[in-house]
DNA sequence: GAGTCTTAATTTTTT
DNA sequence: ATTAAGACTC
């Protein structure tokens, strides 16, 4: 079938209903506005104001201080809100000073915000003494205080995910007496599996009977020694991979009852946000830390936990009474953000479910516009149509191009709307994508940081021993982690040894010399510097030639320009980090830089100030758009092929109503009757999740050829005649 | 030890 | 189609 008989002819837009720009408008843009604080400080007497605007089931939330306390907020409930106030409550009423409130989040942003709001309720000076952060930093500081209790040295660095991947491929390549391959990335994941509490290595679960049980039954019966392997290899390097930040920090709490002791004393009232993303180290973590007292108060929607895949257990929210008997379950329903029928839409969506706690989001903001579903004729027209609707909407509604977002599934989808949006002159902005972090060139700076503040990080020196090239191949590595290995040295002293003795090849000896050389003179450096972290990297950087090294591993000079600017926000951020902390140290400003990305993010590229944005669902949970569009609604995209199974189709229903609830005044869902997947053209059928929504609800728009829409009702025999089980192979 | 070719796989990514 | 990792060759 050509082309053009996907399309329809004439333009697209013609055949939508009118939008009727009343019922866009209808909407209160700011519904909460009426409800902000006073900005200045509240002394006891004022505590009461702080339930100010708050309705019956939020004001219980934040006045319930004492024992465990759930809340259910649903998307939009003003979750953050009840969470400000009742830290402020705390200190207004006296109940706890500042220091003895711990706050855990998930991300470093919404660390940051939540410390913002806070301080607007309580002012700045008493907010900052309240111990605000994610989980992994919180227990990066425990460890940095105790970690030689558990036999970690005071300057243990922590792996990134590449270094964890380095050592695995590293570790898999020793074990040269096993046929069997492995994949580095899934002994990685199982890893992790096992940190985050949901394998337990002494009775690995057996393969449950569905495809590939090979494989696990290969994987499981491996994993033990592996992990040992692993664990003994970050170890043996001083080194703490993410997950190691949880599970040490509740080893330590569990072998030294004193410690743990030290820190429930100085925590009297601890606090949760998106408790429905916790894993089961997590919950472990909390249930140790609050014993004594049990004020805890968490918050989270189970509707929202789409990171299950990650290991974040739904159950710590599902049975969050069976492990708290008394606790107190608050729920808030009400919804400020999106109109009725998104609400409705999401509700009907959501109730199939049967894995969640029962609610049912309302909201006063009006009925406002139906879902509109487009089915477009393919991945071409699709991209066109968006900007021809986009276009629509935004001179009816009044609207802005910040106003709308295109969430998908997956970020290969990104890429056709980008390209139409480019020709079509919309502005747009990208979400996610590479962490400027994984950048090879940041990997490499940062690597050389690392091997200079902790002579035992393997990983961090490995990569750069031989960056830029001096000769020191695999084999003089091999040879020396074998002298390193029987003799416990670290790479260093074992390069040396390796030299003295006359073992390393004539070509490698004068790069060796120089290695260690630079190695020693820096160490030195960094530690005389006097704080002047960013002048020594620099020094270094000119010492090793590393622009140069750009240069010559860029293709083209535009782009070693471009990996430039990438290390020179290594460096800007150092000298940020230098400008905010009194006595600024490496291990310090690596610390901060392997937990929160945030310093090199949008960093060199400015943020576009009016721009659709464009962003997984999985990116845009906790944001909301007035307008969201919701793209590839298909079987196979959302829910995704890769995620069918029982358990699985309730986290992509979540997803989907995550992207649902994102929109405040109207909601578009996209479909495309022909997709090109994996460079094959396939028909789609419908995501059984569109067919959930309520007809009333929804306006289906077909814009594809009618060509296209017969041969969808009736498919073309396929050539081949479909065998008689055609699964899908793994 | 470094560059080139082939093969295989293709979700989501808070730290 | 695209891309990344691993094998293979110079």
């Amino acid at each position: 079938m050509d082309r053009t008989d996907r399309t329809d002819p004439t333009d697209p837009t013609d055949r939508f209903d009118p939008v009727d720009a009343a019922t866009f408008a209808c909407y209160n843009p700011d519904p909460c506005a009426k409800y902000k604080s006073p900005s200045r400080g509240v002394s006891l007497s004022q505590s009461s104001r702080l339930l100010e605007g708050l309705n019956p089931q939020q004001r219980e939330a934040v006045c319930q201080t004492e024992g465990p306390v759930l809340v259910l907020a649903g998307a939009g409930s003003g979750k953050t809100r009840v969470i400000t106030r009742r830290v402020a409550y705390l200190i207004a009423r006296g109940l706890a000073d500042p220091g003895s409130i711990l706050a855990l989040t998930f991300t470093n942003k919404a660390a940051g915000e939540m410390r913002e709001r806070i301080a607007e309720l309580v002012g700045r000076e008493t907010a900052s003494h309240i111990v605000l952060s994610t989980f992994h930093s919180f227990c990066l500081r425990v460890l940095r205080a105790e970690c030689e209790h558990i036999g970690y040295r005071k300057n243990f660095t922590v792996s990134s995910e590449g270094d964890t991947r380095t050592i695995v491929r590293r570790m898999l390549g020793d074990i040269a007496d096993v046929k069997e391959s492995f994949s580095p990335d899934i002994v990685l994941e199982r890893i992790g599996m096992v940190k985050s509490g949901r394998v337990n290595l002494d009775a690995p679960p057996p393969a449950d009977g569905n495809g590939d049980s090979g494989a696990e039954v290969k994987y499981g019966k491996w994993l033990p020694s592996f992990y040992e392997q692993y664990q003994s290899a970050l170890r043996a390097s001083n080194t703490m991979d993410f997950d190691d930040l949880l599970v040490l920090t509740l080893k330590l709490w569990r072998d030294h009852p004193r410690i743990l002791t030290k820190y429930q004393k100085q925590f009297q009232y601890v606090m949760v946000d998106e408790y429905q993303d916790t894993n089961r180290i997590q919950y472990d973590l909390l249930a140790a830390l609050v014993g004594g007292h049990r004020n805890l108060c968490v918050v989270g929607d189970d509707d929202q936990s789409i990171y299950a895949w990650r290991g974040a257990g739904i159950e710590n929210i599902l049975d969050f009474e069976r492990e708290f008997k008394e606790a107190r379950v608050v729920r808030l329903e009400q919804n400020y953000r999106s109109t009725t029928t998104i609400l409705d839409a999401a509700n009907s969506v959501i109730v199939n479910n049967r894995h969640r706690r029962p609610k049912k989001l309302w909201s006063d903001l009006g009925k406002g516009r139906s879902l509109d579903w487009i089915v477009t004729g393919d991945d071409e027209h699709e991209a066109k149509t968006v900007v021809n609707w986009l276009r629509h909407i935004l001179t009816k509604a009044d609207a802005s191009f910040g106003d709308f977002a295109l969430l998908y599934r997956s970020n290969l989808q990104s890429r056709a709307f980008e390209i139409a949006f480019r020709q079509a002159g919309v502005p747009y902005e990208v979400f996610g994508g590479q962490d400027l972090f994984e950048r090879s060139e940041v990997r490499d700076v940062v690597a050389y940081l690392r091997t200079i503040a902790n002579p035992r990080d393997e990983a961090a020196f490995l990569r750069v021993v031989n960056v830029p090239r001096r000769g020191i191949g695999d084999a003089t590595l091999h040879e020396v982690h074998e002298l390193c290995r029987t003799e416990s040295l670290t790479l260093g002293k074992g390069l040396s040894a390796a030299l003295e003795r006359g073992l390393v090849s004539p070509q490698a000896e004068s790069g060796i010399r120089e290695f260690l050389g630079i190695l020693t003179e820096y160490r030195r450096r960094f530690r005389d510097c006097g704080g002047k972290l960013a002048e020594t990297l620099l020094a270094l950087l000119e010492r090793i030639g590393y622009r140069e090294e750009v240069a010559r591993t860029s293709k083209s000079p535009e782009q070693a320009e471009l990996r430039w600017t990438n290390v020179e926000a290594v460096l800007s951020a150092l000298v940020e980090y230098e400008g905010i902390e009194k006595a600024p140290t490496l291990t310090a400003f690596l610390d901060r830089s392997s937990l929160d990305t945030s310093d090199f993010k949008g960093r060199g590229r400015e943020r576009r100030q009016d721009a659709v944005s464009l962003m997984t669902i999985h990116s845009a949970k906790g944001l909301e758009f007035p307008f969201v569009f919701v793209m590839g609604v298909e079987e196979g995209l959302l829910p995704h092929d890769k995620s069918m199974d029982e358990a699985s189709i309730e986290e992509e229903r979540r997803l989907f109503y995550v992207a649902l609830t994102r929109g405040k005044r109207h909601v578009s869902l996209f479909e495309a009757l022909s997709r090109v997947r994996h460079g094959r053209e396939r028909m789609t059928v419908t995501s059984r999740f569109v067919k959930e929504i309520p007809e009333r609800l929804l306006n289906r728009n077909v814009l594809a050829a009618r060509e296209m829409v017969e041969a969808k009702v009736a498919p073309p025999k396929p050539k081949t005649k479909p065998s008689k089980s055609r699964r899908a192979r793994r």
